[in-house]
RNA sequence: GGGCGCGUAGCUCAGUGGGAGAGCGCUCGCUUCACACGCGAGAGGUCGCUGGUUCGAAACCAGCCGCGCCCACCA
């Protein structure tokens, strides 16, 4: 090692995550190391993850930094594995989002996206998306993530349109996609229609009114109940159910509607529940889901006074057209009040639909929409779950996705936005024909006229449910999907199984011929320290990137890892710190070994017991943290990897070894260069930094760690034997740590002592608790196992006596609960015959130690 | 209305049939020549409650209490 070096590391006490970071990325994104080859055609054992697509105007949150660690642990670890990997990377154009980004942005200069028109606002997107698209692909890069960012798609690229557009036309083509006049939910925000996956109910208190119906022809009337009076400006019927006994005469009769004078039909109908309110239910199906069903079924009319803007339209009659819906309600309540017919009001809490997108409360309408039928592609989407061949991690959800694909209800594709693939759909001028084509056609092929387009565009959903083929080149012959599809993992949040996950499939088994990913893992979602959600809005966010500014990227993934469960978890920063002193710990330890190895090769070299032990330990590390990746279960593949390399390697291997490293044993040299070098590659998949760049600082490597070999565990190497006996003298070590503290020995003190017995414990024993066993001839005042300490004058005899009398006692407590134990004859007589065994052994051991120390004085 | 999850040390979380664990925090002691983002030692828990199964339950079963989430067309 050259004397600059040298003095570089020697100096360099504290690993600092900033200026590796960027080095190290660097020779990773020129090393090309992301990128897997495949101009050859089919690649051998091909690994690949499509990354869930952040948002073009999304910043990374805490979301993706778990979800990239984890799936960046994945491929890092394929990767090293040998396997052809690829991480396909793209970003998503996010209709609503996006376009809402860029009208505000407009806004802010007093312009409309009307007022420069479609054309002009579809170019400013585009704008804005070269402009800040890349944000996010450089954030994802600071994580560490080592996703293909050669061949980054975006979700609206030509190449993607063009599989959007063939699979509308197929779809269109087999009957699943159609157009219909439908209630929908629109959303009075971005006016567009959203669906049902896209609304969310929220408890609202209203006023639950009571209206008196008169009966045509007679006296009576029929109380009907709504917290929305100003829709019975479009009610086509009174319900009322078929085996009530109160109304059986009225039905086929007539109601007058208040306000309006229009005949009602009073119709029968199961769905009416004769307990709630007075049994009656008015019927409004332009406005309501139910009714429009029970409408839909009893053949009525459909009659709409609510438009698009959210205002009273002029069906609504003069009165009440361009009132807002709550300044309609007002009026239609007052106006009922004038005519006597508003019998009781009384406050109501239920559930609202909420636009998920805007927030406001969506209005059901009936509008001509673009719908996609299910109930075709979910059959063989719901069969591979069933079969196990996609398989959820944790396995309830896969339940949840069963559960939900086995009640599908018709999507609605159509959004009224601008920001989108616009539908492949034509209109003809001249004639009644629609043309839905891939290629946008010249005329109408029925009569030649001229064709006018849609203008609405898709769900951006649907365009994200062709994501793992699409990303790869489909439709098309794609090297990249040729060598990469099926991927084998999606990682993502619960939220999103059904809008995302569940179409995946379907589309994939559709359309690719097989199914998307083998693996769901759902990970948990990280709230807030305080338990909320973790939001923007609330202020409870957390910036990933700030922590990675403060603590390192290893440091931010090794807490995420660390917090990661089957279940929802407070973000810890403590866990990130736990990482950051990870790191730290890594960076100094292989230091210490680098700079005592001399010219050592790095090779096992089970010398001596604590050799022996630790190349066990090492080994089985591999194995557990191997098998825990494999299972996706990363916390304990962080921890169980943090355990090793503080507690074994460091505070016990390194300070045992350390005479022997400082006296320059070339063998010693080459098992620590061994097992750092094994280590570190066990630990790259979820810490590359610092990894790779202690990995630098070995020795002559010809490769990066990025592409090294990740370690397979050498079981030749366990050592049952080695670790039992170094066990016992780590625990005697222990034990005599806890005298002397106990006993008020100074800590820098040596004590004089001496064995009894005919088992010499390891070296280490006394210089880690600071023996010196020539202690001769005096009498003992404590023994500590096979130690005999000698009164010395650093000794309070007094305090030393008090911990013999604290471990007496514990010692009896010991030998009691195995005595009642044993004394049980259910315990002898059922329990397995190694572990009673072992409470008599404990009896023994026990026994023996109590007699050593004597009795109390 | 249906379903899912959770309740373990002051805090955040592991543990799912054989003696309660980790990190942080706390206490005591260390300028020990890799690291004070360090080293050594320690205190701290009737494992939500009540019953049951079992030789043995934090874990399995039932009920209850509390918290959270998802789905669902009672106006």
């Amino acid at each position: 090692m050259d004397a600059e070096r040298r003095q570089r590391l020697e100096a360099t006490t504290r690993y600092d995550p900033a200026e590796v970071e960027a080095r190290v990325l660097a020779t990773w994104l020129e090393g090309g190391y992301f990128h897997p080859d495949v101009s050859e055609g089919d690649v051998a054992d091909p690994y690949s993850i499509a990354i869930p697509p952040p948002n073009v105007t999304g910043a990374l949150h805490m979301g993706h930094a778990l979800n990239g660690s984890i799936q960046d642990a994945l491929i890092r670890l394929n990767r090293m594995r040998g396997r052809s990997t690829k991480w396909a990377f793209g970003t998503d154009h996010a209709g609503i989002a996006t376009q809402s980004v860029v009208e505000k942005e407009l806004r802010a200069q007093g312009i409309s996206r009307h007022e420069i028109g479609r054309e002009e606002f579809v170019k400013r997107v585009w704008e804005w998306r070269e402009r800040y698209g890349s944000t996010i692909v450089e954030q994802f890069k600071r994580l560490g993530a080592s996703c293909d960012y050669e061949t980054e798609r975006f979700t609206l690229d030509e190449g993607y349109a063009k599989a959007v557009y063939t699979v509308f036309v197929s779809l269109y083509e087999k009957g699943c996609i159609y157009r219909d006049n439908y209630l929908v939910n629109w959303d009075p925000g971005s006016r567009s229609a959203i669906s049902d996956l896209e609304v969310e109910s929220r408890e609202v208190t209203d006023t639950l009114y009571s209206i008196d119906y008169p009966v045509e022809g007679s006296d009576e009337v029929l109380t009907v109940a709504t917290v929305r009076p100003e829709t019975m400006l479009a009610d086509t019927a009174v319900a009322v159910n078929p085996d009530d006994k109160r109304y059986g005469a009225f039905v086929g009769r007539s109601a007058i509607l208040p306000l309006v004078g229009r005949r009602l039909p009073i119709i029968a109908d199961e769905h009416v529940d004769p307990e709630f309110g007075t049994g009656a239910l008015k019927i409004t199906p332009g406005h309501d889901p139910n009714d429009f069903e029970i409408g839909r079924k009893h053949g009525l009319e459909e009659i709409t006074v609510i438009g698009e803007d959210g205002r009273m339209s002029a069906e609504a009659g003069e009165t009440f057209a361009g009132m807002s819906v709550a300044e309609a309600q007002k009026a239609v309540v007052a106006a009922l009040r004038d005519e006597g017919r508003l019998r009781t009001e009384e406050s109501y809490t239920h559930a609202v639909p909420f636009s998920h997108r805007s927030g406001e409360r969506v209005e059901p309408l009936i509008s001509l929409q673009w719908f996609m039928r299910m109930d075709e592609l979910a059959a063989p989407a719901i069969e591979v779950v069933e079969r196990g061949d996609v398989r959820f991690t944790p396995e309830r959800w896969g339940r949840v996705y069963l559960d939900w694909m086995r009640n599908l209800r018709p999507w609605c594709v159509s959004r009224q936005l601008w920001w989108g693939h616009r539908l492949p759909v034509y209109y003809c001028e001249e004639c009644d024909e629609v043309t839905v084509a891939a290629e946008e056609p010249q005329r109408c092929p029925a009569c030649g006229g001229a064709l006018r387009r849609d203008e609405d565009v898709l769900d951006t959903w649907f365009s994200s449910a062709l994501w793992p083929f699409a990303v790869l080149g489909w439709p098309g012959e794609a090297p990249d999907l040729q060598a990469f599809y099926p991927t084998d993992v999606l990682v993502t949040a619960r939220d999103i199984i059904f809008l995302w996950v569940a179409r995946m499939v379907m589309m994939g088994l559709e359309f690719a011929g097989d199914i998307p990913f083998s693996d769901v893992y759902i990970t948990s979602v990280i709230q807030a320290p305080d338990g909320r959600r973790m939001s923007k809005s609330l202020g409870t966010g957390i910036d990933p990137l700030d922590e990675i500014g403060e603590h390192g990227a290893d440091a931010v993934r090794f807490g995420l890892y660390a917090m990661s469960s089957t279940q929802d978890v407070r973000y810890s920063a403590a866990k990130v710190r736990q990482g950051r002193d990870l790191a730290n710990k890594m960076w100094n330890a292989s230091r210490l070994v680098i700079l005592n190895a001399g010219d050592a090769v790095p090779e096992a070299n089970p010398a001596r017991l604590e050799d022996r032990w630790i190349l066990s330990r090492l080994e089985r590390t591999v194995a557990s943290v191997t098998a825990k990746l494999d299972a996706y279960d990363f916390a304990h593949a962080a921890l169980v990897l943090y355990d090793f390399f503080w507690s074994e390697l460091c505070d016990w291997y390194l300070e045992i070894v350390k005479p022997r490293l400082y006296e320059g044993e070339a063998d010693l040299a080459g098992s620590l260069l061994h097992v750092v070098e094994r280590v570190l590659a066990l630990s790259h998949p979820m810490l590359p930094f610092v990894t790779e760049a202690i990995w630098s600082e070995l020795p002559a490597r010809e490769r990066p760690l990025v592409v090294s070999p990740f370690p397979l565990a050498d079981e030749t190497r366990f050592d049952d034997e080695a670790e039992f006996a170094l066990g016992r003298d780590i625990e005697l070590t222990r034990a005599l740590r806890r005298w002397r503290d106990v006993a008020g020995v100074p800590a820098g003190a040596t004590l004089s002592a001496r064995l009894v017995g005919e088992q010499a414990p390891h070296e280490l024993v006394s210089r880690l608790a600071r023996l010196d066993l020539s202690g001769g001839g005096g009498d003992a005042i404590a023994t500590v196992g096979p130690v005999e300490i000698v009164a010395a004058g650093a000794i309070d005899v007094e305090l030393a006596r008090q911990g013999i009398d604290a471990r007496r006692t514990e010692l009896q407590a010991e030998v009691e609960r195995a005595e009642r134990k044993l004394g049980n004859t259910g315990f002898v007589a059922k329990a397995p015959p190694e572990l009673v065994e072992s409470e008599r052994e404990k009896i023994e051991r026990h026994r023996a130690e109590l007699a050593e120390l004597g009795d109390p004085t």
